[in-house]
DNA sequence: TTTAAAAGTGGAATCGTTTACAATAAGAAA
DNA sequence: TTTCTTATTGTAAACGATTCCACTTTTAAA
């Protein structure tokens, strides 16, 4: 079996207790000690039992991390692995683990989450995402348990923590960008109507629109579930409108190159026929034909900060609530031409 | 605190002992008493906690997985998600969940693993990538600690479980494909020389070129690390050779993506001056304009089999390595011409 | 010196399960 | 009846840490 605290504990010639105060590095035992109890750990390559600590301790010194539904298109976003690098730069600093979870129907989701928090897996929990309704916050608000989300939460935002860009804003800010440039008709093309992200960039270009006067369409609205042919239908669909948008918001980097693949395809070219921003600014961006102008959202932040949030709600369970704002800047590239 | 399983004892006046049967549905447990048991815990809201089951049961019923370095470019590609979600589903099929090992140094990582196994953490590790010399792999193996690579390991490919594809072979088949159709000037584009994977595509490569009789050159043989600047240069350098290539077999389809961003810079465009194949068929490929040919190499399958294996092992730690070889497939799109 | 406080260790209970080993009750066979 | 199975449940010892509460020694103060 396994080397335990006890053999090392008899090698040392002291108790249990010593030892394990060794490796918290209790200041209360001597040096001497300490040297001679060390010593014994590393001749029997003695390495603690997490379960056991975790056990005798209440504390996990884990994070559960709550991914969007794999069966989701928006899955396979390059967000996430950057957003997990965040989450796991900050974690790991802190000597924190992660836990993941998964699955790819909301309720087996659930369940997984329920797992976690209810046997006590995890210390606190990252929501990778912030859907309308969704029932994975609920629980977790229910049962008070640590958590933050990236992204606006719908309901209640000023009771739970979580970071987020002023996505409001950043849409704003694009359409304007836009309009300086002089486009007057230009679209609106939103993912999953669900994402709290999708509504908040949805409106901030509404009141673009609305500030500089420009009348606002319904047929310049338009959402995309990411799948390559729902992209297309309404790619179409906007083209072939009596006045046809001259440019494009476009609310992710991934939905932004579909988009490009169809108008490449139908003879259309970025920006000399149709200018396009999106938003995240993921590496993929760059590589687009043209190179994409985006959003760059700090997808590394965002990961990061939930993390500094998390850790310090576990620290005390009664901090409140924060909402934490993760500025946004817009890199210009080809895909925004000036009319 | 939370409620144990004594509590539930002690409602439904039983020991605690037969709640743990209870659990487990131990056949020798009466179907009365069982219902007894059943209703006091649905009542006081009883969770198992799962660092106890652990520790008394000496297994975690989780498994590790180790990604590559979070600041390696690789990170972000798609594949991980989509071999994620084999990976998940099988794992949950099984009731196992997942623990993630990140880090940006490879060192790091190695710490992570190291701390996964000694603080027996997990029951088996899935690795998901396979380099020559890997520190990670060398450690899994001299601790005899149950795992499976995705890939296939550079040393004693027989003596480590693993899930890869025919990488030589389909190499070999999109270089025929591409020779069949005419070209004879074929340059090969691979990814990071420590990857096996990119050694086995590049021999497969060889291998048609030999078999066609066709002359192998150096200066058609060039790797990128995968960023912007890299793939730049490297297009750069093939198409101002003296012969540049007609087609090009490339390691990766997010490299292609990148290539082709290039290429279209400078006024190359794709298929009619440069044929493209590409590996992986990612979504992405699908984005691209034009769409890619790329080889589908069953990422979700390669996750899903791996954690099959890993299971099998865990199980029985005595059983022989094994070798499983997952199907590919070329999809054509329009990223090939016919000479 | 005597006494009080401080420093350094050890003992034993505890965290919440699982499981080997009894123990009891009930039913079957003799 | 008595005895032997068999079915069902209980007891108590792990699992491998942490931590509260003593208990010695020292050291400092009186």
């Amino acid at each position: 079996m396994a080397v335990t605290i006890k053999d090392v504990a008899k090698l040392a010639n002291v108790a249990p207790s010593t030892v394990s105060r060794v490796i918290a590095n209790n200041p209360r035992i001597s040096e001497k000690t300490k040297r001679r109890v060390r010593e014994a750990m590393e001749e029997l390559g003695y390495h603690p039992n997490y379960n056991a600590r975790s056990l005798a301790n209440r504390s996990t010194q884990t994070l559960g991390v709550v991914m969007p539904s794999s069966a989701d298109k928006v899955f396979q976003n390059p967000f996430f692995p950057e957003v997990l690098r965040g989450i796991s730069t900050k974690a790991h600093e802190n000597e924190f683990t992660l836990y993941m979870s998964t699955g790819s129907k909301e309720e087996e989701i659930l369940d997984a989450v329920k797992g976690m928090v209810h046997g006590r897996r995890v210390d606190g929990i990252v929501l990778l995402y912030s859907r309308i309704d969704d029932s994975i916050m609920k629980f977790l608000k229910e049962e008070q348990f640590p958590f933050t989300v990236i992204g606006k939460p719908f309901k209640y935002p000023d009771e739970v923590t979580h970071v987020d860009n002023d996505n409001f804003r950043a849409a704003k800010d694009v359409t304007e960008h836009l309009i300086e440039r002089g486009h007057e008709r230009v679209a609106f093309v939103g993912g999953q109507l669900d994402l709290v992200v999708t509504v908040d960039r949805l409106s901030g270009y509404e009141k673009a629109l609305r500030e500089a006067n420009l009348t606002y369409r319904d047929e310049y609205i338009v959402h995309v579930e990411f799948l390559k042919e729902g992209g297309h239908e309404a790619v179409m669909e906007l083209c072939s409108l009596e006045e046809p948008p001259t440019a494009l918001v476009v609310a992710d980097d991934l939905m932004a190159l579909g988009i490009m693949s169809k108008l490449d395809e139908i003879g259309l070219s970025v920006p000399d026929d149709i200018s396009i921003i999106s938003f995240n600014n993921v590496m993929l961006a760059e590589y687009a034909s043209p190179p994409l102008t985006s959003v760059d959202i700090n997808i590394f932040q965002l990961g990061y900060q939930a993390v500094t949030c998390l850790l310090e709600k576990i620290e005390d369970a009664e901090s409140s609530n924060k909402r934490v704002c993760v500025p946004h800047k817009l890199v210009e590239r080809w895909s925004v031409k000036t009319l």
